[in-house]
DNA sequence: TAATACTATGTTATAACATTACATTGCGGG
DNA sequence: CCCGCAATGTAATGTTATAACATAGTATTA
């Protein structure tokens, strides 16, 4: 039986986040560079924002701060970045919250359950294969091909609770 | 193990949904009386317009059918509406789509797995306790205190495949 | 029954989230 | 250099949801 794969658990409050923010930029260089996409300025400074903290932000929040360095920043200028940044995995979408979450593991597409506390608003991102692979054959039980889940849990993290 | 309970399974095309819709307003009927709640005109209506289909009915879609007969509604008439219908679990909010659909069984609270058609738009809704389980469990792993699940699959009904 | 407290609805306005459509810019390959 | 395409700028608008306060209806009880 496979593991759950942690691909970004809850932080302590006083941990490095300089080196959390360098690191997910350095990846998705990496990333990009050798899917062959695009990493503009506005697509990096978009993600840079995403990961300035470990809880989802909104588009609109993006866009105010993206403001400071480029006036010109408008609803579409944020939303496009934040498909490619999708697209290229390095950023998820957070449904119930109408927000978006640096990805903890951009190395190939997945599927991803997220932890999401109603304290500090932090997210965690796990992959348990389990459940997908649970989740999955009760829709085949069913009769049901299974293209995309979302798996969101709200409730508290270790720090809140 | 149990076995998942299947609350509102994909229908075939043609069958009798107009014993649906009454069979759903009975539940509600009876669920509301006995807990104490007012099933009012307008919360019964609506609740009326989102069993029209198995396929989730968005919050000015239902604005727009209700007006027919009160042309007074507004959209806090619908939200308001919508809020006591899932709270009475009557119906649920599928976070995907920002959309409502009827609740299979209102007999007393309880968490839902959903199966979201991309084809026709219905939605299946299951309740499987070892799914439910496992994601509990695995928060648990986290030292994550669970308050509420999500869980939305998108793919194809057996009708769509 | 009249006073009252409470729940539900009406009403206006606006906040918050997202997209369309078209113009312009900038960059890489022929 | 120039063509074609990808990215961004720009204006407007569409869609989803809530705030805030007014009014009406209902149940309780003095």
């Amino acid at each position: 039986m496979d593991s759950a794969h942690v691909l970004n658990p809850f932080k302590q409050q006083q941990h490095n986040h300089a080196r959390c923010i360098k690191s997910a930029l350095d990846n998705a260089e990496h990333a990009c560079h050798k899917a062959g996409l695009r990493l503009t300025p506005i697509r990096r400074q978009v993600l840079e924002l995403i990961w300035h903290s470990h809880a989802p932000i909104k588009a609109y929040d993006i866009l105010e701060h993206l403001h400071k360095d480029n006036p010109r920043a408008a609803p579409p200028t944020v939303y496009r970045a934040l498909e490619f940044l999708q697209q290229a995995g390095l950023v998820h979408r957070i449904e119930s919250l109408n927000a978006f979450v640096g990805c903890g593991d951009p190395s190939e597409p997945h599927i991803g359950q997220f932890l999401i506390c109603q304290g500090c608003g932090a997210v965690a991102e796990i992959n348990d294969p389990n459940i997908t692979r649970a989740l999955n054959r009760e829709a085949q039980q069913l009769g049901f091909a299974s293209d995309q889940q979302i798996v969101e849990i709200k409730g508290r993290c270790p720090a809140c609770k």
